[in-house]
DNA sequence: TGAATATATGAGCAGATGTTCATAAGTCTA
DNA sequence: TAGACTTATGAACATCTGCTCATATATTCA
């Protein structure tokens, strides 16, 4: 499955890299999921996601749960649509958006329960 | 526990708010949140993770899998250290990598499982 | 209709990111 | 010890990111 070297240097153990290379993703998987982490990479985005792991939320009330500019909620909540990430419905003039991706949910959570651990192993009481 | 509006704009729905505002994280959880996604977030460090998931492996050894040049893996691997991802062990003149933080194989399968699906999902066959 | 409100978006900018190139530091072997 | 080899790192550079500011679009209400 191996071909050539992919760098200039010797080659120092061929059955490590062939091992290594087995499970080797395809590439547009792991750029797809390099992005959704990019999106996850982002305190403001992951307080989005935090409060509207709680309700859904009007634009303007989650720039103040946030902490930043309407503009900048907007510009953030655009990229996550694009990514399917969210979701939102008209009611008039608002936009309530909700989260649209269960998976995120869990990666938050997952991610939160280990900074809080290792938190608790840093710092202790 | 909510004081005044964070934003300038007519704040809409005090409940909504007040309700979302309810289990927020402490920002240091964030921000170190943020950076671990952030470490993910890059199609070659995601290419490291998933190859030292399957075993340790030398600097060389990974340029050579990952498929880039041996200084950006170890440009890569020392964001990677110092946020203690990943730890190494020296043997000689060479470095044996190793994942440190059994957090990161779970959110990267639990990721990588989901864009496969997503991708079966939008591309039946 | 006109003013107020809610959201979306383009331009622009400062700062962060990921790579390459050159080279340093440390280790092995002849 | 000299030369080959492995890894680490500083500098430089192009690109990307996340914000602000100004403004457009759309809706509501007097």
């Amino acid at each position: 499955m191996i071909d050539a070297p992919l760098c200039d240097i010797h080659l120092v153990h061929e059955d490590a890299v062939a091992a290594a290379s087995e499970g080797r993703s395809a590439e547009a998987l792991v750029v797809r999921l390099a992005d959704i982490f990019q999106l996850l990479a982002s305190p403001t985005r992951l307080r989005i996601v935090e409060a509207l792991a709680v309700r859904e939320l009007c634009v303007c009330d989650l720039a103040a749960v946030v902490g930043v500019s309407q503009s900048a909620v907007s510009h953030q909540l655009r990229q996550m649509r694009q990514m399917r990430l969210v979701r939102y419905r008209r009611e008039g003039r608002m936009a309530f958006y909700r989260l649209d991706d269960p998976c995120i949910e869990t990666l938050f959570s997952t991610g939160l329960e280990h900074v809080r651990e290792m938190d608790y192993r840093e710092e202790p009481p």
